[in-house]
DNA sequence: CTCCCCTTATTTGTATGACAAGTGGGATAA
DNA sequence: TTATCCCACTTGTCATACAAATAAGGGGAG
């Protein structure tokens, strides 16, 4: 049934869900899923035989296809089986499923999509933050955008400023749900955009445009502060691109 | 720890996940977190403590805990115990996590965050389905009002055929994550709206609006379709926050 | 007295085996 | 042929035992 060899151990870092067995088995068949080895239909084999084959417990197994089951990636009922749902019933947008689809080579009609809803979205929170940032969110941002001009994009360091930078942004839109739908997709396209910085260098250095994104909101200049992140998602959907082409 | 008397077993419907038992602990459980009785930094009884008050074995408690964990509610860690986690790293648009807050009263800031993004994605969907849409498209969102217009808004098939026609549209997009996005939020919505037919009426009946975006999405027309369902979208809100106050 | 390491108790994580419940499909009877 | 019932198969639940991780407290060295 799984055409993997024998993984059996998730990866080096990850941070979170590969050190407990069921976080790792979670992952690795959220992988095959998104990646396409099992296709929506498709039926797993029975729990018993597929914990033994991977040679974990059954409740170890269980409880990964639980966090399967909770993203919406499978379905579970008696007689029938553990099935592959349709995509459409897919959280796309959970933290999980984004990062399992980056690590395996998202298709670029899906990089589309999403760079087309962050043209949606984050334009729209720049506007946001621009009416509604205190004096204290402008402090935070500009802490984080000198720390990004210190440490250069390329660093790993930078990289972390770039984005507190960015979220800093979104806490200041002083909304929940678009911060939580937004970091979610920042984080798991940045997770690839590590990778651009060996291969081939930037489309064009992109603090210039940070700080015009900065200026306006703290001139809390709603339109400006949507053009400058507009010109922003686009120059990160080149980033990726190249870099997933690559 | 739980301060719930003894419901143990889930509502009459809800369809997904309450027949099971896990489910249902998942469920009551998620309604106690984003209702405030278990807040962020609370740590949980013990898996033993807690499922022999459920009455649960400690398998299906911790599959429950799993499914919360998948959702980012809570995190557990040995020594330490499961807690909940802060609420900015929960997934508010999960479904799931959507329903239960709209069970338990939702704050009216959550209301009103959630309608800002809806005005932000929304109006933008329908501007892409105006540019994208199909003859074949049309011809599904065209029955789907038909239908409106037959049963009444007051009809559950009504209200079934309100919800498929937005989910044409959005269909006529063409892209996944905006359609996963939108129709979680749409449906945790909708399922209020059902009570708002019993107290008090509409502000405004909705089905001109309607004829409206679709007449623009048919005529290709961008601008036409984001003004449209941009008046829905107040509608809706308008609707929802009377539901809520009554 | 301070700091560090190490032991230990506590909690989650995993394993195993047994039984209950549900359900699709085939056998059976009209 | 059609409808009904029964059965085998799969997930769901339970109970118990043990392993692993780790926060906290205690003891020893400086």
């Amino acid at each position: 049934m799984v055409s993997r060899g024998t993984p059996r151990f998730g990866r080096l870092g990850e941070a979170s869900g590969s050190r407990r067995i069921h976080g790792a088995i979670a992952h690795d068949l959220g992988v095959a899923i998104v990646s396409g080895v099992h296709q929506p239909g498709d039926i797993l084999s029975g729990e018993i035989e597929f914990s033994e084959q991977l040679k974990v417990s059954r409740s170890a197994y269980r409880e990964a296809v639980r966090i399967l089951a909770a993203k919406g990636l499978v379905e579970s009922r008696p007689k029938t089986g553990t099935r592959v749902t349709e995509r459409s019933r897919w959280q796309l947008l959970d933290p999980d499923v984004l990062a399992w689809s980056f690590e395996s080579e998202p298709s670029e009609d899906f990089i589309r999509d999403l760079f087309e809803l962050r043209l949606i979205v984050e334009p729209a929170a720049a506007e946001l933050a621009a009416r509604r940032r205190t004096e204290q969110d402008l402090v935070h941002m500009s802490a984080a955008l000198e720390e990004m001009a210190r440490w250069g994009l390329a660093d790993a360091q930078g990289q972390a400023a770039d984005q507190l930078f960015h979220n800093r942004i979104l806490q200041a839109t002083r909304n929940a749900p678009l911060i939580s739908l937004s970091s979610s997709i920042e984080a798991a396209v940045r997770w690839t955009t590590i990778f651009k910085q060996r291969k081939g260098k930037l489309p064009r250095d992109p603090l210039p445009d940070h700080r015009l994104l900065f200026t306006a909101i703290a001139a809390a200049d709603p339109a400006a502060a949507r053009g400058a992140m507009t010109e922003l998602v686009h120059l990160a959907l080149e980033d990726t691109a190249m870099s997933l082409r690559a």
